[in-house]
DNA sequence: ATTAGCACTCGGACGGTTAGAGTGCTAACT
DNA sequence: AGTTAGCACTCTAACCGTCCGAGTGCTAAT
């Protein structure tokens, strides 16, 4: 079904009214805002279709009306006019981001803090991602008698890292022995095939060296592990209280803390940019709250998400080009350091 | 002044009745606690007199007595009865932290997240604090024609790394050169020693191999400030909304991301157990909350700190004691792990 | 299809009243 | 002198009724 114009523009006068003010909308107040060319009588009236349809709601009867979650998503899909970010809006927001050393998670950590002073949102971002990855290198390196890092680099460029010590000297004998199981078990691997049930077996089948190899091998496949793991990275935390409702704040803030839960969440968002608006959300802690997923690239390739979590109420045609302003950003920045 | 035995009893089952409760204490249900052994006329008088010496104070006329912070303070220093954690809860903490990697932080980090289970606060921790350590090694490990890690090891057997791109190929000479400067220059050196000025001196003297070097150089610096900043792990930040008053509680959210101001408070406590209560603290963002702060040790030397931010009506007498345990668990692993 | 007008509804603010909890004080008691 | 009973007093929270204003829905006129 097709709305008329006049009801198009009535409902994004209400929705941005109500997105920018916090309270129900009147009639009256919209008359003025058509420079009353039409009364508020034929608004009524039209206000009360759109209620109808399912985009308006009442809080109670005397009051105005509020977009309901359906009419944001309508607003959303439809009827919003993304705002275009300005020359020196670009640039100023290119000059938050100092990103120099070339440690990728840093950069979110960065773009992450960026994006929640930007929006007065909190913000979540993914590190990368990297699923088909293989493993291109193992390095050990000595520091002393008893201790060693173990280097990981995988095919898309990520290095990984773990500190190692042992309760026996590393003979040369020793590494070679490990060089050697890596050759043949772990270097062209994917990331994610190293199981705890492969690496069981492999334990088993090294004999009596095994002793002496294994605090190697599973450090190695804990590194390995920590690379397939996604981790997330949230900033602006405090912005959620800015809503009301002190309980749901509470809520909120402890479904953040619960990283597993957040990973699935974002990992669902598969599009370039998501919306998620209340109760589209499969989470019912989320059911009061919008969530703007972006994915990043990495040449061109899907490497991970960034993104806000706010209240259904927000300035949607504002915050989207942010966020897919940076998320560009976060991309071409990634895109240059691993080359 | 002394406070006669009956005082003392008195402003003790308050306290402890307020911090169960959150309810200001009347004299008839004292009087009960008192097995009506002393009429509330009795308590009232003394409870007058407790007022008058600052260690109670009346929410309103008509309403019951709530301890003050001198209260507060009496109590953790004089009255307090600590409670002793049974062996049976001394293992459940000691379950709860499953310290298998090496790396100290991640210690850190689950001692503070078990901390905020346990204590229902938000929790603070410091990761080493290593003021006095030298840098005894530095590795360059090459990964591939213009990219290496970069290890660091001080005196303390602390170790970190970075990876490091270059735009230029990493050749033999290149490399013999960078360790004739790290060798001549960072070797032996103070971690907190390494300054700008220095750093800038240093590329100066290296006339026209300091375009090719100072890449290198400069990441190794970075990797020793890293070193040398202490690192905050906050947990349980969710906890803070339990305590009423919303207002307070953003700008408590807010201030506890301010990282830098955290690492002062945190590193301003000396003692092996601090505890500040309310408008002790400086900062008047806290001046509703207390800040129960333990001290950690490696092999016996001030290593770092571990703590709870909550609200001044929290369980002093068995809140310190696990968070006692706690840092003492803490202290023996990192003893154990870093040998 | 639009509009003016009007009756109606509802929530929030205001004010007065009441019940209850708890105090402080005084006078009596040990 | 310390303790206690008793009483008047104070203050809050809860409840209730009233009123105002905002905003609606409907009807009848344009």
């Amino acid at each position: 079904m097709e709305l008329s114009e006049r009801k198009r523009r009535i409902l994004v006068a209400i929705i941005e009214k109500y997105i920018a003010h916090g309270e129900p909308v009147g009639s009256k107040t919209l008359c003025q805002a058509f420079d009353n060319k039409v009364s508020s009588a034929t608004i009524r009236n039209d206000m009360a279709e759109l209620a109808q349809l399912g985009f308006l709601e009442q809080p109670h009867a005397s009051a105005g009306r509020i977009p309901s979650q359906q009419g944001y998503r309508y607003y959303v899909d439809t009827l919003m006019n993304k705002r275009v970010l300005s020359e020196s809006e670009q640039r100023a927001i290119k000059s938050m981001l100092s990103y120099r050393s070339g440690d990728p998670e840093q950069l979110l950590e960065e773009a992450s803090s960026v994006l929640a002073q930007l929006t007065k949102c909190a913000t979540i971002a993914t590190t990368l991602v990297d699923e088909e990855a293989t493993i291109s290198k193992v390095e050990l390196v000595t520091l002393g008698q008893t201790t060693a890092i173990l280097v990981v680099v995988t095919s898309k460029g990520i290095i990984k890292n773990r500190v190692c010590r042992l309760d026996y000297p590393l003979t040369d004998k020793l590494i070679t022995a490990f060089y050697e199981v890596v050759r043949s078990n772990f270097i062209g691997a994917a990331i994610n095939s190293v199981s705890t049930v492969t690496l069981q077996n492999l334990v088993a089948s090294l004999g009596d060296r095994a002793l002496m190899l294994s605090p190697l091998i599973i450090t190695l496949a804990e590194i390995v592990h920590e690379i397939s793991e996604i981790d997330i990275v949230l900033e602006g935390q405090s912005n959620l209280l800015n809503i009301g409702s002190a309980a749901n704040a509470q809520e909120l803030l402890e479904f953040l803390s619960r990283r597993e839960m957040l990973k699935r969440i974002v990992n669902e968002q598969k599009h370039r940019l998501n919306v998620v608006i209340g109760q589209e959300n499969p989470h019912k802690e989320l059911k009061n709250s919008s969530v703007i997923i972006a994915r990043y690239k990495i040449d061109g390739c899907d490497a991970g998400a960034l993104g806000i979590i706010g209240s259904t109420r927000i300035d949607y045609a504002s915050l989207i080009p942010s966020i897919e302003y940076l998320t560009g950003l976060v991309s071409s920045l990634l895109s240059d350091a691993i080359e």
